[in-house]
RNA sequence: GGCGACAUAGCCAAGCGGUAAGGCAGAGGUCUGCAAAAUCUCCAUCCCCGGUUCAAAUCCGGGUGUCGCCUCCA
């Protein structure tokens, strides 16, 4: 298993601390909006990492954090006419539902940052009290010049950075790197008493204690988004190597970005799609699909043609399971040797790096063969059941039922199927007047009729 | 100014020194009363210029272009 560490900026052979075991930490959101698509990649993928892990015998403990103190949170609130514990329990529930709605697995910890605000404190405690941070009139700042490695994750060289020009100068700091560990209240806004005064924590820390309380000081995969490497994961990471000597995460792994007509997506742009707006228009799987077709590390674009070609994609697999009995794919053994050789082939990709891309190919391999009128009919169920098998592994088919079995009620069905026992007689008795109106009629209505050696069918189209 | 990524068919996208996976679209065949569906087949020499090598999309040098980080951000 290899993947690509952020720290070393090359492909390394993944060694877990403890054989078996992956604790994998992944940012979650900061709870002051519905999230949006460009979000939902990094969500996705840490999903699909688990999977994999789980897939090939690790025990997988997940940590994934939800940030429900932030200023965005208070000025959201504010905007909002709302206190600030609403908004963070609204969004965080919007939060959990969408995640759910995109077949998100959920983590195995889901800590909040006002839950650990003890820890928090007492963390930053040991800082100052290491001489690691300092505190100037009721905030506390990380020292950076305190620490020689700072830097090392993102590779920056802090002295190169230009300073002062976007950034306001912050007075107090010693250097303009130091970065907020306790930020002091003003009057109005929400506060927890610290040996700094009243006051609530800054960004950074509440994700080094909630993956440190789950997961030990260090641990194994910490993710993010690529634009988290500078400052978020080297600020975590710093005050981690203060307080222990050890980085927190051995391996860092960070997804691309995702890209609105080539244009960069983020909140303060306001070029955003929400994740939920995007799912009332398409189907969860055309998403997964979309975002697993390319590498994880490059940048996606993001068009609503591509979610259409992707949903036709998926729609392939179905027609592949569909020739199936559910019950008859479920079975563990596969014996076809093709299949097997292909569980080997799909391994290999997801092993370099998470190669989706090539891992989806292969399910097509799969998709084909299991079609394949030549092969024999053991060998066809053994390629669906290996694609239903691989394909969860990737997060698809969590719910095959509900899309295989025709989604509507007996009584339409059984409507359906009278009109076309009608047809089929129309076309014995050649009155093809008679049976194209009613296959167009039926069409009108999103029912398409297939016309096939052994009888007529139907399906559903949207 | 510092650091980094990317450039493959109409579109999306793998590829990591041995002669271009896969998907969507398109073309053709079979099937069909017709159509759809299904199925089979076909469809690129890899931004440009040099170099290394028996061999390069893949390595090196130089261009050109696109994008990102250095500020809240997945």
């Amino acid at each position: 298993m290899k993947l690509y560490n952020t720290r070393s900026r090359t492909k390394e052979e993944f060694v877990p601390l403890q054989e078996d075991q992956l604790r994998l930490y992944a940012c979650g959101p900061t709870v002051y909006n519905y999230f949006h698509i460009g979000n939902a990649r990094a969500f996705l993928f840490f999903d699909v990492v688990r999977r994999y892990f789980e897939y090939i015998g690790y025990k997988v403990t997940y940590v994934q954090n939800i940030t429900d103190i932030d200023d965005k949170i208070i000025e959201q609130a504010t905007e909002e006419n709302q206190d600030f514990q609403e908004v963070a329990q609204k969004y965080a529930a919007a939060f959990l539902e969408d995640c759910a709605h995109l077949g998100i697995g959920a983590p195995t910890h889901q800590p909040r940052a006002t839950q650990v605000m003890p820890e928090i404190i007492a963390l930053i405690k040991k800082l100052v009290d290491t001489n690691h941070a300092y505190e100037v009139d009721g905030d506390v700042y990380f020292a950076t010049t305190s620490l020689p490695e700072y830097g090392q994750l993102s590779g920056k060289k802090i002295d190169e950075q230009k300073t002062g020009a976007r950034v306001a100068e912050n007075m107090s700091k010693r250097h303009p790197a130091d970065f907020t560990l306790w930020k002091a209240s003003k009057p109005n806004e929400p506060f927890w008493s610290s040996p700094w005064g009243d006051g609530r924590p800054g960004w950074h820390t509440e994700c080094v204690v909630m993956s440190q309380n789950y997961l030990g000081e260090s641990f194994d995969i910490h993710g993010g988004g690529i634009d988290l490497v500078f400052p978020h994961h080297e600020n975590e990471n710093a005050q981690a190597m203060a307080l222990s000597g050890k980085p927190l995460a051995r391996y860092w792994m960070h997804n691309g970005f995702l890209n609105i007509d080539g244009e960069k997506m983020s909140k303060s742009l306001k070029n955003f799609f929400t994740a939920r707006d995007i799912l009332d228009e398409y189907d969860a799987e055309a998403i997964r699909f979309f975002f697993l077709s390319k590498h994880y590390r490059s940048p996606i674009d993001f068009t609503r043609e591509l979610i259409v070609e992707s949903d036709k994609a998926v729609d392939n697999f179905y027609k592949a399971l569909e020739a199936f009995e559910l019950d008859s794919l479920n079975v563990k053994e596969i014996r076809c040797p093709e299949c097997l050789r292909l569980e080997e082939d799909f391994r290999s990709c997801m092993d370099d790096d998470f190669n989706t891309a090539r891992a989806i190919a292969i399910l097509f391999d799969l998709t084909r063969l299991a079609k394949n009128s030549e092969s024999s009919a053991e060998n066809r169920l053994d390629a669906a059941r290996m694609l239903l098998k691989l394909g969860k592994v990737l997060g698809f088919f969590q719910h095959p039922e509900t899309r295989l079995s025709k989604q509507m009620p007996d009584l339409s069905k059984a409507l359906i199927e009278l009109m076309l026992s009608y047809r089929t007689q129309a076309r014995a008795e050649k009155n093809w007047a008679k049976s194209d109106q009613i296959r167009d009629d039926l069409k009108a209505l999103g029912i398409e009729i297939k016309d096939g050696p052994t009888g007529s069918t139907w399906d559903q189209r949207n």
